[in-house]
RNA sequence: GCGGACGUGGCGAAACGGCAGACGCACCGGACUUAAAAUCCGGUUCCGGCAACGGAGUGAGGGUUCGACUCCCUCCGUCCGCACCA
């Protein structure tokens, strides 16, 4: 399971993850197979640090107490981790090993410094994601967010792209939603990279583009403003400054990007088309071009793209149609409000007229490489991964700044580089910058006074081969090789969805990085994945718009809901449990009240594992009965047992039969289900077992052999969803041994095969009776069988059955 | 806008193309109890019928098939991801 950060307490849904990779590991190991379950804490991050600047505690201190705490709860719930394994990522015998990689990384080109656009917070002094940035005012201090270019640590995961991509079809255990959103997140385009000539200068604008085989509609040029070009054209042109200044206040959050007009600059410069030097083209600045994707710069063709013709009616621009729709009169055609993009016939484009949209890109390709103006390329939305982070608590960036010899990394003796832990927080920004002395060093080349970078890694980067660490977490090396190749990668990964594009994209290009160092030989990490859903639970607000906690809510005399102070409740939307919203279980009470096993198969039994599960008291209650029936079961059971391990006699009365076959059916149907992820099915399926074993009927000799194996089963069964009460049962009947050592049971297919079957009859599609058998009859006993049916030989009415289809043990479907 | 998933009783849900609603929650009736809780027994898709039984039914409409919750097409709805990506 994906390892929890230690936020304070275990919720409801941590304990869902965790008791379904329980209960794998328990019935893997119950199969025979070696099975390697570990748990650790991701232990670096805001919150932390948040804590401490709220006062109440030292980064350390805070996390350690909350691991603490963490680990009682796992423990008290029973989940069967491997704790000689137990690592925490804020431990510098963990860190330093990372940042031995990032040197690593450096010295292999896939970790690099970059200036890059960022939103910076002036007030907090530091970078802001851009989901913290609403509507261009930072969310905790209300400033305007500046836009700025900032140093910034990245890693090179865009050289993996095409790995990263091509490589998600090999992960065929993997839920195809998650593969679809890292496709859609790495985002390939082929295309061409075009260069435009400037007018009257000796540079040239290149551009991507997706179809470059309208290159002849090309009726302006558009540059991001933050384009270099941009950028030196602005240092002479005052109105330019103002308009890019005016789009970096814009800041690039998703919603000011919608609601802002698309708006550009007319330059000075005109640009000559590539493939008709006669042609010039106006060279715009506009604020909808990215400068992060393809180059920065783009051609518009009104007639063929939607915001390229927007762009054009603004501002006067020609709309020449190039290709032509199915069935439109070349010499009619134009373009209204609606740029044609589909495939249709070229023309308006000399060598290219006649050709199919597929065959002018190919075409078009050829002639610009001939030419030397451009090429076939492709192009990823996927960007670099900026590690930086102006925090404190996280792991140290190990380089050093030295103003003689520029940019130097900490030498490997000189490892770990370690966090200090006198620090204040009585100030805003970065503790780090503030320390007295820690950033302060000697230059590990010219050894003349230089400084420790101060940024840390962003706390992705621990999680990103945390699983390594795992297979051998007290190795002296970040990870003992022989032991990861033998564990890895992991077959079975469970987590939240969540973390489709972030965690498991950093952890697939970390493992491919480590890969190309000579850290493994390893593509993928995780070879199996499941990503459960989540816990929901209804919301409550009193009258006076309060969130109330579910414990907090009880109903009146006349059955309304009221709070402690007898104010009145409204019963809110099913949300996921957040604390900010109430609604929220504490899992300490509910083990208090029900025990963990009672918690565990809740959580198991009633909805679909991938599909969010929504706690109620009713549901939690149920399951609580279901865990004292059992136990009844076994305790007191109908029928008196027998030894232990005495043989069940071979001949015995039809109604036991039956139950040993219902035994032996639910061991077949219960493996399989669990193989499948069905545990919601597997729970059910038990249940139906102890429903089947509960009729056992009374005064029937050798009947204690039967119930005796029926209820072992169960407990067999039952034992990796809940260990606890299944050892007691274990014990109970009888056994020395620890069921979590005994075997996986298999099922026997001779007892559980039916020796009668039932069969449908349909007439015309309708279920009109059903025929009992022996198993495998004849086909034309089945049919005599169902033509001779009251019910069906009044529907023939004496005629003969058109066609009658005989489906073995299953139906007979007779066309009157 | 692009991509994807999902629509089944009052509710959570089951159903290799083969008896729709397993299992559970809730509810209704009964037993036990002075009473309640717990427990046990029975019922519970809808319509008609005392019943046997008949009819309808898996978001809507069409199609393939002896047979469709399941496969195909169109539409409606809900949820999720991405999104000025050139």
């Amino acid at each position: 399971e994906m390892f929890p950060y230690p936020s304070g307490k275990l919720h409801v849904g941590h304990v869902r993850n965790y008791t379904m990779g329980d209960l794998v590991a328990r019935y893997r190991r119950a199969q025979g197979f070696n099975v390697l379950h570990p748990m650790g804490w991701d232990a670096f991050g805001l919150p932390a640090e948040n804590a401490a600047i709220a006062g109440n505690a030292h980064p350390a201190t805070w996390t350690s107490e909350n691991i603490r705490a963490m680990r009682g709860q796992l423990q008290r719930m029973g989940f069967a981790y491997d704790w000689s394994r137990e690592i925490a990522t804020c431990h510098p015998e963990y860190y330093r090993h990372e940042q031995k990689m990032f040197l690593d990384f450096l010295a292999a080109d896939l970790a690099y410094r970059k200036e890059s656009w960022v939103n910076w917070d002036p007030v907090e002094n530091t970078v802001l994601a851009n989901e913290q940035v609403i509507d261009g005012r930072g969310w905790r201090s209300g400033a305007v967010v500046e836009k700025r270019l900032l140093a910034q640590w990245n890693l090179r995961i865009t050289a993996f792209s095409d790995e990263l991509l091509a490589a998600l079809k090999t992960l065929d255990r993997w839920p195809e939603r998650v593969r679809l959103m890292q496709e859609n997140w790495i985002g390939r385009s082929e295309g061409a990279r075009v260069r435009f000539p400037l007018a009257g200068h000796d540079e040239a604008i290149e551009v991507f583009t997706t179809r470059p085989d309208t290159l002849y509609g090309a009726s302006f040029l558009a540059l991001s403003p933050h384009h270099p070009l941009a950028q030196s054209l602005a240092a002479g042109d005052p109105p330019l400054a103002e308009f890019i200044a005016e789009c970096d206040r814009l800041g690039t959050s998703e919603a000011v990007i919608e609601a802002a007009e698309k708006r550009g600059y007319r330059t000075r410069l005109d640009a000559v088309h590539p493939l008709d030097p006669a042609r010039h083209v106006p060279v715009y600045i506009a604020n909808f071009v990215l400068m992060e994707y393809g180059t920065g710069a783009i051609f518009g063709c009104p007639a063929h793209d939607q915001r390229d013709l927007d762009f054009a009616r603004k501002y006067g621009l020609p709309v020449v149609p190039v290709v032509l729709p199915p069935g439109e009169d070349a010499a009619r055609f134009a373009v209204g409000d609606t740029a044609f993009v589909d495939d249709g016939t070229l023309f308006n484009s000399d060598f290219m007229n006649g050709l199919s949209v597929a065959d002018a890109k190919r075409a078009v390709g050829a002639r610009l490489e001939q030419l030397g103006h451009g090429e076939r390329t492709i192009a990823y939305r996927l960007r670099d991964w900026g590690v930086s982070r102006q925090r404190y608590w996280g792991c140290p960036i190990p380089v050093i700044h030295c103003p003689g010899c520029g940019i130097v990394p900490v030498p490997e003796r000189d490892l770990p580089v370690e966090l200090p832990l006198d620090v204040s927080f009585d100030r805003p920004g970065n503790p780090l910058d503030h320390h007295p002395t820690w950033k302060h060093v000697n230059c590990p080349v010219c050894n003349g006074p230089a400084t420790r970078e101060t940024d840390t890694f962003d706390t992705f980067f621990e999680s990103s081969w945390y699983f390594l660490r795992f297979c051998s977490a007290r190795a002296p090396t970040a990870f003992d090789r022989a032991a990861a190749e033998y564990w890895m990668p992991v077959d079975q990964y469970i987590g939240g969805v969540e973390h489709a594009v972030l965690h498991l994209l950093y952890s697939r290009f970390f493992t491919r990085a480590l890969k190309r160092c000579g850290y493994i030989d390893l593509d993928e990490p995780f070879a199996g994945l499941f990503t459960q859903g989540m816990v929901l639970h209804q919301t409550y607000q009193n009258d006076a718009d309060e969130w109330l906690f579910p414990k907090d809510v009880a109903e009146d005399e006349e059955g309304r809901l009221v709070d402690h102070a007898g104010r009145p409740v409204t019963i809110g939307r099913l949300e996921k449990m957040s604390k900010s919203k109430k609604n929220v279980v504490d899992l300490d009470d509910i083990v208090d009240t029900y025990g963990a096993d009672t918690a565990r198969l809740y959580l198991l039994s009633d909805s679909p594992p991938e599909r969010d599960l929504e706690w109620t008291a009713a549901g939690i209650d149920g399951s609580w009965r279901y865990v004292s029936r059992l136990w009844r079961m076994v305790s007191e059971p109908s029928v008196p047992l027998p030894t232990a391990g005495l043989p069940i006699p071979s001949s015995l009365e039809p109604a036991l039969a039956t139950i040993r076959r219902i035994t032996h059916k639910t061991i077949a149907a219960v493996t399989d289900d669990l193989d499948k992820f069905r545990f919601n099915r597997a729970v059910a399926r038990i249940r139906e077992l102890t429903n089947a074993l509960e009729d056992m009927p009374a005064g029937v000799r050798d009947a204690g052999h039967v119930l005796r194996e029926g209820l072992e089963t169960a407990t067999r069964l039952i034992g990796p969803m809940m260990p606890h009460l299944a050892e007691e049962m274990w014990r109970e009947l009888g056994h020395a041994t620890l069921l979590a050592d005994e075997p996986w049971p298999k099922a026997d297919p001779d007892l559980a095969r039916d020796e009668q079957v039932t069969i449908a009859v349909q007439v015309n599609g309708k279920l009109r009776g059903t025929i009992d058998l022996p198993r495998d009859a004849a086909n034309g006993e089945v049919e005599e069988a169902a033509l001779a049916l009251p019910q069906v030989a009044r529907l023939l009415d004496g005629r003969m059955p058109k066609k009658v289809v005989v489906v073995p043990n299953r139906i007979v479907s007779v066309v009157a």
